[in-house]
DNA sequence: CCCCCCCC
C-alpha cells in the first residue's frame, strides 16, 4: 500500500501557504545543466489532484519516475517578471518513500487560473509549522546563534541557487585570500574572498570595497560561521575551480555570524599532502597540498615582472620532508617579506602550484594558496620530529635542481661576445650574465614622475596644476612617485655596451631609492648628478636580456639589465677556472 | 564589481 499523497497540497503551496512535509508523486524528471557536475532536475509532480511542471530538484544524484517522495525542505521562488512562469517550486531536501510503476489518479494541471479561482479564505490555516526555510531574524542585531539554534533547518551549500534567497548555511572557512586592490577602466576598489565548506560541498564568497574591510579580519580560516543573504551568481569557472556552479557575493544585507558552538558537524579542512618526491611526476600547474620543514631560506628579491611590468617581491624557501627530497617553494609579496625561517619551521601550503624551472620542479604560492607555519596537527609534529632526529643530517635530493645545460641558466659572456654572437633575435630575447664595470651612468632623463598606484609605473603627465595624469589608469592624482630608467655604459676588457636599467636594479647600483634620487635631482641637480657619478667604476654581475628591436626602420640591439648583484669573487673564480679548463682542455 | 597568480 503506497503512502497517501497530500491531496491539494500543491495548490496550497502555490498560494504561499506553508504545508509541512507534503507527499507527492514524481511523474517525470528531466536533468538540466548536463555539463555540470552537480545535478539538477526539472520535475513534473503531482499531489493526486493537481500537477505542476515548474518544480526543480537539486542536491540529489537521480530520481525515478513515479516514485513517491516527501518534500522535507522546499521553497517557492519568485522569478523576475520577464519570465513566463513566475513561480518555481524548489525542492531542496526530500526523502523517497517508495517507487511506483504508474501515475496515481488523474491530476489536473495547476494553472494560474485554477489558483486564482480558489479564494484565499478557502485555505485552511496551517498551525503545524514545520517550516521549510527558517525565518530570518527581524532584528538583525538579534543573535543569529540564538535564533538558529532554535531553527531546525540549515541549507546545504550544494543546494544554494540564485532562485532562492531565504537560506542560512553553516560553513567553515577553508581558505581566505589576501586583500587585493584593482584598478581598471570600470573603476577601482579592493576585494577578498573566502572559500566555504560544509558536508555537502563548497562555495566561494567574495566581499568588495567597504564590505571587504568590514569582514576581512572577522572571517578567519578554519572557523565556522552562519551566512545568510549573500547574492548568488554563476561561478566563473575560468578563475574559480571550486566544485560549485555558483559563487556568491557579500552584500549590505548579508548576515554573517560566527558559530560559537562548533558541534563538529561541519567537516574540518582536509589536506591531501603529496610527498615532495612525488612532485617530480606531477604536471606543471597542478595545485597540491604540501607540508615540509623549512631547511633554508633565500633573501628577499625584488624585481620588475617583464610581462606585467609590476614590481615583485619574492623569497625562496627550501622545503624537505620524509621522502628525503627537497623543493623550492616561492613566496610572494607580504608573505615573502614576513616569512621567518629561523629554527626550521614546518611550512604547510594548501594549494601550492607546481612549476618548472631549468628542468627542475618548483612550488609557488598563488592567490588561492593557504600557508600555515607550525600548524598544530599530527603531520606537523611528525615531520618536525623526523627532521630533528634524522632529516637535518640526511642527504636529500633537490627536486628543484636545474638540470638543463644551457637555455635556462643564462650563459656567461664578455661584452664583445654579446655583439659577435648576434644575440637578441629570439622571441623571448636572449639572456646572458657578465661581470662588468660601470663606465658611465647618464643622469639626464634618468628619473621620471610615475603613477603613484602600486604596480603602475607609467609615466604621468604633469598638468601643472598640482595634478598628475596617468593615461594607463585613465585618472588624475595629486601625487606621483619617482622612478628610474637609466641609460648606462658598462665595460670589460673586451669592449663596452650601452644598457638600460630600471628602478629596482638601478637602486642597487646607486645605493639610493628612486625617491631619494628624484628629490636630490629636484633640490639640487649637482647633488643629484653626484649620485650617478659615484656609481662609476663599480663592478657588478649584470644579468641582461638582449633583444633586437626595430626603431625608425632601424634594427638595434636593446639590452636591459634584469638583475644586478655584487661580485662574489670567490664564487666568480670558480667560473673563471671553468673557462680556463674549457679553453685549455685541462680540467681542474 | 576581481579574474593578476608572476622572476630567473
Amino acid at each position: 500500500m503506497p503512502p497517501q499523497l497530500s491531496t491539494g497540497a500543491l495548490l496550497r503551496i502555490m498560494k504561499d501557504e506553508k504545508v509541512p512535509e507534503p507527499i507527492v508523486q514524481i511523474l517525470q524528471s528531466k536533468k538540466i545543466n548536463c555539463n555540470s557536475d552537480k545535478e539538477r532536475y526539472r520535475l513534473l509532480i503531482s499531489d493526486g489532484k493537481y500537477q505542476i511542471s515548474h518544480a526543480m530538484l537539486t542536491g540529489v544524484s537521480g530520481v525515478e519516475n513515479f516514485s513517491i517522495i516527501k518534500m522535507k525542505q522546499y521553497h517557492l521562488s519568485e522569478l523576475s517578471s520577464s519570465q513566463k512562469i513566475n513561480k518555481i517550486l524548489l525542492i531542496i531536501g526530500m526523502e523517497v518513500l517508495c517507487s511506483m510503476d504508474e501515475k496515481i489518479g488523474n491530476p489536473e494541471q495547476l494553472t494560474d487560473q485554477v489558483i486564482a479561482s480558489h479564494s484565499s479564505s478557502e485555505a485552511k490555516p496551517v498551525t503545524n509549522t514545520v517550516q521549510s526555510v527558517p525565518e530570518q531574524p527581524r532584528d538583525l542585531n538579534q543573535s543569529l546563534n540564538q535564533s538558529l539554534s532554535e531553527s531546525r533547518v540549515i541549507s546545504q551549500i550544494s543546494a544554494l541557487t540564485p532562485y532562492h534567497n531565504k537560506w542560512v548555511i553553516k560553513a567553515r572557512v577553508s581558505n581566505k585570500s589576501q586583500m587585493r586592490t584593482w584598478s581598471n577602466s570600470r573603476g577601482e576598489g579592493k576585494l577578498f574572498s573566502v572559500d566555504l565548506m560544509d558536508e555537502s560541498g563548497e562555495i566561494r564568497c567574495t566581499a568588495f570595497r567597504d564590505l571587504a574591510d568590514k569582514y576581512f579580519n572577522y572571517l578567519q580560516v578554519d572557523k565556522v560561521y552562519y551566512f545568510s543573504k549573500c547574492q548568488l551568481k554563476p561561478a566563473n569557472k575560468q578563475f574559480n575551480t571550486l566544485k560549485n556552479d555558483y559563487e556568491m557575493t557579500i552584500g549590505n544585507e548579508t548576515v554573517i555570524e560566527e558559530c560559537l558552538n562548533d558541534d563538529g558537524l561541519v567537516p574540518q579542512v582536509k589536506y591531501s599532502f603529496v610527498p615532495i618526491s612525488s612532485v617530480a611526476e606531477l604536471a606543471v600547474g597542478a595545485l597540491i597540498d604540501v607540508i615540509g620543514v623549512c631547511k633554508e631560506v633565500s633573501d628577499i628579491q625584488n624585481f620588475t615582472s617583464r610581462t606585467t611590468n609590476r614590481e615583485m617581491t619574492k623569497r625562496d624557501v627550501i622545503l624537505v620532508d620524509q621522502s628525503k627530497t627537497s623543493i623550492t617553494l616561492t613566496l610572494w609579496g607580504s608573505q615573502a617579506e614576513s616569512f621567518d625561517g629561523v629554527n626550521n619551521p614546518v611550512v604547510l601550503v594548501r594549494g601550492a602550484k607546481v612549476g618548472e624551472f631549468g628542468g627542475g620542479k618548483t612550488l609557488s604560492t598563488v592567490m588561492s594558496s593557504q600557508m600555515k607555519i607550525n600548524p598544530d596537527i599530527q603531520e606537523c609534529h611528525k615531520i618536525k620530529g623526523w627532521f630533528d632526529l634524522e632529516g637535518k643530517e640526511s642527504d636529500v635530493k633537490n627536486l628543484s635542481e636545474r638540470t638543463g645545460s644551457g637555455s635556462f641558466q643564462s650563459q656567461w659572456l664578455y661584452l664583445k661576445e654579446v655583439q659577435d654572437k648576434g644575440l637578441g633575435n629570439s622571441e623571448r630575447g636572449d639572456y646572458f650574465q657578465t661581470l662588468a664595470t660601470v663606465l658611465l651612468m647618464r643622469s639626464e632623463n634618468a628619473i621620471y614622475k610615475a603613477c603613484p598606484t602600486p604596480d603602475c609605473n607609467k609615466k604621468v603627465v604633469d598638468l601643472e596644476n598640482g595634478m598628475y595624469r596617468c593615461e594607463k589608469c585613465n585618472r588624475e592624482y595629486p601625487n606621483f612617485k619617482y622612478r628610474l630608467l637609466v641609460s648606462m655604459n658598462i665595460g670589460d676588457f673586451s669592449g663596452n655596451q650601452w644598457v638600460s636599467v630600471f628602478s629596482g636594479e638601478a637602486e642597487k647600483i646607486l645605493g639610493k631609492t628612486s625617491q631619494e634620487v628624484g628629490l636630490a635631482m629636484e633640490d639640487n641637480s649637482e647633488a643629484g648628478t653626484a649620485i650617478f657619478q659615484n656609481a662609476n667604476f663599480k663592478q657588478f654581475i649584470f644579468k641582461c636580456r638582449a633583444k633586437v628591436e626595430t626603431y625608425n626602420d632601424e634594427q638595434r640591439l636593446k639590452i636591459v639589465v634584469v638583475n644586478v648583484e655584487n661580485v662574489d669573487y670567490e664564487k666568480h673564480s670558480g667560473q673563471l677556472c671553468k673557462e680556463i679548463a674549457e679553453l685549455t682542455g685541462i680540467s681542474a
